[in-house]
DNA sequence: ATAATGACATACA
DNA sequence: ATGTATGCCATTA
């Protein structure tokens, strides 16, 4: 077995996402510590289908938004029928309300 | 151990 | 604003 220490510190991070809401690769590798690693964190979400519990890799996007992801999962139209189906607006593979739904963890789970 | 890859981010033209 | 180029860190071959 491979060391999933990081990725487990990635999936947990991810799994305390709130519906509704959203983050970027970056942010969860600056509250890991890692922030140069956010091409890391998304590699761990491609490994994210192997662990368990399941995390909502769905409400993971990249800085600007965008559902880069979308391709990895089991429909194109899985990811972003998720996020509609939370209340994020989702326009040509890009959240519209980013910002609005931007969630970062270096800051909520920072809330003592 | 070295090289190549990747669901990113930032900088520059 | 868009496209190209480089950097970063961890995993895999």
């Amino acid at each position: 077995m491979a060391e999933e220490n990081f990725f487990d510190r990635v999936y947990e991070v991810v799994r305390q996402i709130p519906a509704g809401r959203v983050t970027s690769y970056g942010a969860i590798a600056n509250y890991l510590g890692t922030k140069r690693s956010a091409r890391v964190v998304g590699y761990a979400m491609g490994a994210s289908g192997a662990a368990y519990p399941p995390v909502p890799a769905h409400r993971v996007v990249n800085s600007q938004g965008l559902l880069t992801g979308k391709f990895h999962f089991a429909s194109f139209d899985l990811m972003e029928q998720m996020l509609a189906s939370e209340g994020i607006r989702v326009e040509d593979n890009k959240i519209r309300n980013f910002k609005e739904a931007f969630w970062d963890p270096s800051i909520e789970l920072s809330r003592d």
